[in-house]
DNA sequence: TGAGATAAATTTTTT
DNA sequence: ATTTATCTCA
């Protein structure tokens, strides 16, 4: 008698969610149906007797966490699914290390540093070494460090590294693993862990306490990992831990889809697993359910440029399809125009819905020229990414209060409130307690206890203690009221809430609202039975912060909003849509021209346009700006290298915009367009023998565009000539490159940086810094 | 100590 | 073009 779960599998799928003992290793391409044999295999496991609370599995973010769970209950059709042990590496492992936190010296509710407070005590870390933060940016620093935590090197072998003690010579930066070491015993002292701690620690407490080690050996008998390609060495060696007893660790990856290399992931992963277990059973699933067979052509196509893959080939049932739609734009904003225009075209033509339309770019920067567009078709859009709703400063300030009251050693949280509100602790007196802080070696809150025995003045001495009480009583509050009392008590007793309800500005009025949605949503933790990682009862504020530490945007989507979905192609990771816009394919852009020095970077690049690709079901339109804004500046690129590795007759080409008289015409194919879009062809032969380093990294120049094609919104008249800043006054009639014609109301700003109040025909009022902006002024 | 002006960096991708 | 860091002056 077959299971229900079992329906609707084909033969490869079947394979892999039979098999129950050992070792398995599933490589899954793209819309193979991964997630599907993931779900189905957990409910096999559990049909064939296996105890809920002995899975684990492992994904990337919380959604597929959130699906997989979902889906399997589904399976089941019982709560049986509540038991398992389903989240992200770093989730699963942060309440892990909650529960053991002790052993390893660090308080239960260690803080969790996200990357901008461990960007914040490495800048400090070296000022404090006295080195050039030219050279040791905190961001380079922060990356080093990062990297050899992921390849399980602490400080004291990065010391004794020879080959990172070269690359760290190379490139003039000696002291790296002077820096890494300070830092890491700045975060112990903190008690805070960062990003890369919780796998790291997490390690050193499998290996360090084998009865810890047995104890969660023999909890998770059974091991899923998904993306299995995007993990990085520490993941693997935990795994392998978890799983030495039992040896039943299962992971579903594909290597073509390898996008996460600069986060330390390796597809080494892939062949060591082979060589760790001599008995691995290999299930390929090659069979594509998703795209029409033009898509997996392409992609297919697309890939074949990489060397290093493991062989196989998508194919797919389905129909043929449309060909691949390329399109070419004047500029960014022309191509956010096209996009919108296409999209609604396309809802009406074809019914579609606005969820089911994606917009993928290479960078998050790149979302603005979308977002005007889609506003101004009043089409209803999100985006994701960026940064996230608790890392703005308002939200991230006030849970910096709770962050403290959790545990005080939290230097940078303690940093960011000392004095917000103000409260007369400054600059000076803060420099001053570090100071001491480090010459005692007691922490930053230890000094303001003890202040009155370091001279601080009267005035900031009472502010001083006053501070310290007001805390103390938050933590005595905190053992009698759950954590949304406190956090109440929080907005009323520091007059946050107050302050920002009586700021009336626009922005203002968004930051209340912010921190109003804070205290919803640790209303909702707080009262929720059991929270989202199915683990019973701990619903103490520390637990709070650690887990909304690891929330990130695509997290909080309930997936039902008629939305058209704007992010990174990393973002659209695992999801699908039925129309996909893969933008900016231009050369510097995608590949980005951070990525094309080495081979294994350009792959990297190639299996991420692989990945924007193979997301789309039924519609791929890809597009490229002749000329683009970047750092307020236009340039010019190449359209991308990729675009000239599909197959030219899969192609439909056209472009789109750039000519203020044809807005109609986005057409699809005229003659003109043809013309045009293949001529983007011209510049092949050059491009495709420059694949030495030197030549391939040189930017062109082509001639430039005349500005007047750059604005369909305004055409700047034949005689335009900027004024001079200091000729304007209220009162004039002027014209502004993109904005056109206009009256300027009112001139405000300092006389060095003026800023003019200006009424346009058609573009309403708007503010002008004029030292930016290029007026002409009309008699 | 804090506001305002000036200089400088920013854009790779994320837990 | 916009945001962030640093500096200057009240």
């Amino acid at each position: 008698m077959q299971q229900a779960y079992l329906n609707g599998l084909n033969e490869r799928q079947k394979e892999a969610v039979e098999h129950i003992k050992g070792p398995l290793m599933i490589i899954a391409g793209a819309g193979s149906g991964k997630t599907k044999v993931l779900t189905s295999r957990i409910a096999h496991l559990m049909h064939s007797g296996v105890d809920s609370f002995n899975i684990l599995a492992l994904t990337f973010t919380n959604k597929a966490a959130a699906e997989m769970k979902e889906r399997v209950e589904k399976a089941l059709g019982n709560t049986e699914a509540r038991n398992l042990y389903i989240g992200t590496f770093h989730s699963v492992f942060a309440r892990i290390l909650r529960a053991e936190a002790s052993k390893l010296g660090y308080p239960q509710s260690f803080t969790i540093y996200d990357t901008d407070d461990s960007r914040s005590v490495l800048k400090q870390v070296i000022n404090d070494m006295g080195l050039d933060d030219k050279l040791y940016k905190p961001n380079i620093v922060h990356n080093r460090i990062s990297a050899a935590k992921n390849a399980l090197v602490g400080p004291a072998e990065y010391a004794m590294d020879n080959f990172l003690k070269q690359e760290d010579a190379r490139s003039n930066r000696p002291q790296i693993a002077e820096i890494y070491a300070s830092y890491v015993a700045r975060c112990f002292k903190s008690g805070a862990m960062d990003f890369d701690d919780l796998l790291f620690k997490m390690h050193e407490l499998l290996r360090d306490f084998p009865e810890v080690l047995h104890k969660y050996q023999h909890k998770f008998k059974y091991i899923l990992i998904d993306e299995y390609q995007d993990t990085n060495p520490v993941q693997y060696q935990i795994a392998k831990l978890l799983a030495a007893v039992h040896e039943n660790l299962c992971v579903v990856g594909d290597d073509a889809q390898s996008i996460y290399s600069f986060r330390g992931a390796t597809i080494e992963n892939i062949l060591q697993f082979q060589k760790d277990y001599d008995d691995v059973k290999l299930v390929k699933l090659e069979q594509n359910y998703r795209s029409s067979k033009s898509i997996i052509e392409v992609a297919n196509h697309v890939i074949k440029n990489n060397k290093g893959q493991i062989p196989k080939e998508l194919w797919t049932d389905n129909d043929e399809g449309d060909k691949i739609k390329l399109v070419r734009t004047m500029t960014d904003n022309d191509e956010g125009k096209f996009v919108a225009d296409a999209i609604q075209e396309n809802k009406l033509r074809n019914h579609f819905l606005n969820s089911e339309f994606a917009i993928l770019y290479r960078t998050n920067a790149q979302s603005r020229s979308f977002e005007e567009s889609l506003r101004r078709a009043g089409v209803a859009y999100k985006i994701y990414g960026g940064l996230s709703f608790y890392q703005r400063k308002e939200v991230k300030d006030f849970i910096a209060y709770l962050r403290i009251i959790a545990n005080t050693k939290d230097e940078e949280g303690l940093k960011r409130i000392i004095n917000y509100p103000a409260r007369g602790i400054g600059k000076t007196t803060v420099e001053k307690c570090l100071v001491i802080a480090s010459e005692q070696n007691i922490t930053f809150f230890e000094v303001l206890e003890k202040a009155k025995a370091f001279g601080f003045k009267a005035g900031t001495l009472t502010a001083i203690e006053e501070f310290v009480t007001m805390i103390k009583y938050f933590q005595n509050q905190l053992t009698k009221h759950n954590a949304y009392d406190v956090a109440v008590q929080v907005g009323k007793h520091t007059n946050i809430v107050k302050e920002l309800f009586n700021d009336k500005s626009t922005e203002g009025l968004a930051r209340y609202e912010n921190v109003q949605e804070l205290l919803n949503s640790i209303k909702e933790w707080t009262e929720s039975p059991s929270n989202e990682d199915g683990e019973q009862g701990d619903k103490s504020l520390g637990a709070y912060l650690q887990q909304i530490t690891l929330i990130t945007d695509s997290d909080n989507d309930n997936g039902n909003e008629d939305t058209v979905k704007l992010m990174t192609v990393h973002a659209a990771k695992g999801l699908e849509f039925s129309c996909v816009f893969v933008v900016g394919l231009e050369e510097t852009l995608f590949p980005s021209g951070m990525s094309v020095n080495t081979r294994e970077e350009l792959e990297e690049e190639r299996r991420l346009f692989y990945v924007a690709v193979t997301r789309a079901k039924k519609h791929l339109w890809l597009s490229y700006a002749n000329s683009r804004y970047r750092f307020g500046q236009l340039v010019q690129n190449d359209p991308s290298r990729f675009i000239d590795e599909m197959p030219e007759e899969m192609l439909d080409k056209s472009s789109a915009g750039g000519g203020a008289r044809n807005q109609s015409s986005s057409g699809w194919g005229s003659a003109y367009d043809r013309m045009h879009g293949g001529n983007t062809r011209g510049w092949t032969e050059p491009k495709q023998k420059s694949s030495s380093p030197s030549t391939a990294s040189k930017p062109s120049y082509l001639p430039v565009t005349p500005p007047s094609t750059l604005n369909k919104n305004h055409i700047p008249s034949e005689n335009f000539v900027a004024a001079d800043p200091s000729q304007l006054e209220a009162g004039m009639k002027i014209e502004h490159q993109k904005f056109g014609f206009g009256v300027i109301k009112e001139i405000e700003g300092s006389a060095h940086n003026p800023i003019a109040l200006i009424l346009f025909d058609k573009n309403g009022e708007k503010k002008i810094m004029l030292n930016y902006a290029k007026l002409s002024i009309i008699p």
